[in-house]
DNA sequence: TTGTAGGCGTTATCAC
DNA sequence: GTGATAACGCCTACAA
């Protein structure tokens, strides 16, 4: 492999002329220039990323934290932050911490390694004290997760109000036996969802029975397991916020297969307006982030404070969601529309 | 930030002992260890990556193209990719191509300025004679995308064959005007797919008509837009091969839309049973990839190649498929089923 | 068992 | 304009 030394030898001058070329600096003639130039074509030199690492201290590389590609909202969020870095000339190093603790904290090892400059979290894992002390060593922006009370910049929608408008929703459309499904417990956005929920539920004088609240429905499995749950309760449930399009999904389709009527004899809400929510029949009502500007607004930030010690300011950017009403919760607009 | 020296310098000892200390070696007396460690805890000491690298030559470091992370098919290799290098010890950088040449290129670059220890290929964007230069910097297996003539290691399923099931299955539900759409045109697969479509064809006496090839449909909005190409045909299209789970989605959902009947008015067929291959109604009949061992013997070869020079030998592991029947081309077995 | 010293490939500093 | 030289932080012969 060729290094500058033999670039630099075989055109007749020093490294530091080399480096001055490979840099794109000035002070160097023309014409030996062209001699560097065409050393380095003849030798097939390419600057080693290594060493100009190790002189530079900077990566030009992130990581991204999330769960699992497969799950379309975060692959959808890391698609586009790769497409955004590599604008920026960043490499992204996906970190999959399927909820793992130890993983996520083995992830931001890698800050303090300085095998890249910044770290982006889409979930957390772990407790924020926990987190914290890893934030000496760089850069973290949270995008989606967030933790309004602590120091770090977030990008995110409000979870509260975006559970409170889907389950006034539900309640709208006259249902009063609400069930509540979550994915991992213990997340600040989790948290945020339920506080919307009950708080909707509250406002129009219902009551939610804790055994209706199931946690950990993540997927499209999980979801007809929700429903053979409902099938279960004595008492008819008529509506369900979950907290995911494939967890709504799974459910629509256990449902169907049990010949129960969506939405009739069950509402289903998702979450996150995924190709899914669209496609199944009947159609998903959801909640829409702005995916592709939270993705890029993060890395921005990101990329900001790598670049200037002084992008000290944490802040916190939240974004609007829109409630996209489908077939899956209309009830009461059947009889509505069918006398227009 | 601390260095290697620091510690030393607080432990009264050297840099070497450090180092060993550092890397687990032996020579090292349990209680100069025990100065060494406390001394590391105490400056918070982490070993820098770049100087490792630098120095060792070694990235622990691979990056695996693909289109993009969105199309569930790449999203799943690189999710099990990821984890399986993650077993290994190896980061893993996303490099999204969106079928762009040069994008293709500039990646494959990280592996000359080795940012990156090996590549993983998963579709071709560029002509093989443009890829080639760059084996020479490292260690490149192909997973999914394949080249049979080709010096170089792959993992993949047999297209051609693939497609010819899939298409024998179409004919022997009987289907006679069958349409034939292609993701990108000019792979490998690609190619192999339409050779294996063909021949069934050939095999039963049928003959293609040509405009009934569309190219470039990859997800679900295309899909849509194949229907409307296929409801625009003044002779009746009866069956469809399709590349993708996601184009079959599409042209599910706009053929119910427009009142067609799937399967009794048009036979559609998907390929690598995605989710939505399940979920949709009627469920799509696909191929299913062993998606999960295909990547993980991916990480395998590769990081073979990686930690042996000997590994020398370029392989090509050819994984067995599955044909999925489902409801989206069901068309004779109703009558036969009806009669048991 | 421990330490010295050189070098991995680059770039910044400073002198010429 | 150009070049010698010293770092960046680590590892590893080799010497002691």
């Amino acid at each position: 492999m060729a290094t500058i030394e033999d670039v630099a030898r075989l055109a007749g001058l020093s490294r530091t002329t080399v480096s001055r070329v490979i840099n794109d600096q000035p002070y160097v003639t023309e014409e030996k220039k062209e001699k560097i130039i065409e050393a380095m074509e003849q030798l097939g030199y390419v600057p080693n990323s290594s060493a100009r690492r190790l002189r530079s201290q900077r990566t030009e590389t992130i990581a991204v934290l999330l769960p699992r590609v497969t799950n379309p909202f975060f692959g959808h969020l890391i698609e586009a932050m790769e497409l955004k870095a590599s604008e920026y000339g960043y490499q992204v190093i996906v970190c999959q911490t399927h909820d793992k603790k130890q993983k996520e904290l083995d992830y931001l090892q890698l800050l303090k390694t300085k095998q890249v400059d910044g770290v982006v979290m889409t979930s957390l894992a772990n407790q924020w004290k926990a987190i914290e002390p890893y934030l000496e060593s760089g850069p973290v922006v949270l995008c989606n997760e967030y933790m309004e009370t602590e120091q770090v910049s977030m990008v995110h929608i409000d979870h509260r109000q975006a559970a409170y408008d889907a389950t006034v929703h539900l309640i709208e459309q006259g249902c009063n036996r609400i069930a509540y499904s979550t994915g991992s417990q213990e997340t600040h956005i989790t948290d945020q969802r339920k506080q919307g929920f009950l708080q909707a539920l509250n406002d129009y004088k219902l009551v939610f029975p804790k055994e209706l609240e199931i946690n950990g429905a993540l997927d499209v499995k999980d979801g007809q397991q929700v429903f053979s749950f409902l099938q279960q309760q004595a008492q008819r449930v008529d509506g369900i916020f979950t907290g995911s399009d494939e967890v709504a999904a799974g459910i629509i389709y256990a449902a169907s297969e049990s010949g129960w009527k969506i939405p009739e004899d069950l509402a289903v809400i998702g979450f996150d307006n995924q190709m899914i929510s669209l496609l199944m029949a009947p159609a998903i009502t959801t909640i829409q982030q702005p995916v592709d500007e939270m993705a890029k607004k993060t890395i921005e930030i990101l990329v900001g404070k790598i670049k200037s010690e002084e992008y000290r300011l944490e802040k916190q950017y939240v974004y609007n969601y829109e409630l996209l009403k489908r077939k899956s919760t209309e009830r009461l607009n059947i009889k509505e529309s069918a006398s227009t």
